[in-house]
DNA sequence: CAGAATCCTTCGTGATACTG
DNA sequence: CAGTATCACGAAGGATTCTG
């Protein structure tokens, strides 16, 4: 998967405490001064790591998908506009692999398997909701903003 | 930029109060039901849309450079590890044309451009440092699952 | 039904060179 | 300094076929 470049891109220590709106900037301020002072000496990287993993085109679904119910192979194939079978078992397997979901076979004729999240996978959903909701409250602004500055290029 | 499919990935109402941790899976199965019912008739798509901005590789990197206080362009270039010129210009603009950031020149010679978040930019502040923490917190996990997984895998 | 394997196309990204 | 333009490559993703 992608990398975090040579040099590595840190940061740590955010969830010491719970954070009011608008502390986030003080919050990343402080773990800035972290990054810069060993940048380019230590491992692990969780900005790219995050993104890296929520980053491609069918996770994020599979996971809001699974978060209401465990969901057979073919359920979330109908589930999920459009997702190929090659990428969804594709994707399953990154998940299964970061342990956010669980796989059970059943040895039935055909077969049929389960897809769960598991409790590192349902973890996830919470900071995931702060996301969509932020592009939700945020979606008239910034479409806005893009036909402005699309009319500005455009001279 | 990425598409939502033919069909619409849709999901909204998230942000209608706040949310105490666990409570973003109820959450997310009102909406998974507004979602169902009109997934094939509007437009609209909040998942896909904030992952297709932040979802690349160096949006975000920006953006948490750019949250303790306005940058050169230059700066920002050495302040993100290994990004290159055109991926910089790149990115900013993107940036900008989505309202997330603003860019001022001053008509120096030679000119000196400043980039700065906008409120717009500082409100993504708070929900992706919820993602980094959540990111944070689980990086032991992941990685353990991960080698468990490999393991697994090689017989 | 639940995949694996293969091929092929498109897109994102990087390297380099040029400009105001 | 702050970009733009062009070329080239590798990886992500889609379509299709095959299997247990």
């Amino acid at each position: 998967m992608g990398s975090c470049g040579r040099r590595q891109f840190f940061v740590t220590g955010l969830l010491a405490d719970n954070h009011p709106p608008a502390e986030a900037k003080a919050r990343l301020a402080e773990r800035f001064r972290v990054w810069s002072s060993r940048a380019f000496d230590l491992a692990g990287c969780p900005v790219r790591g995050v993104l890296d993993a929520l980053g491609d085109k069918w996770t994020t679904l599979i996971v809001i998908t699974l978060s209401q119910r465990p969901h057979r192979f073919s359920e979330i194939q109908r589930a999920v506009p459009d997702i190929s079978k090659r990428m969804l078992a594709q994707t399953l397997r990154d998940l299964e692999r970061d342990g956010l979901i669980a796989r059970r076979v059943f040895p039935t004729k055909p077969p049929s398997v389960e897809y769960r999240l598991t409790d590192l996978g349902e973890s996830l959903l919470d900071p995931l909701v702060g996301l969509i909701a932020w592009a939700e409250r945020n979606q008239g602004p910034i479409a806005e903003a893009r036909t402005a500055f699309d009319a500005a290029v455009a001279d």
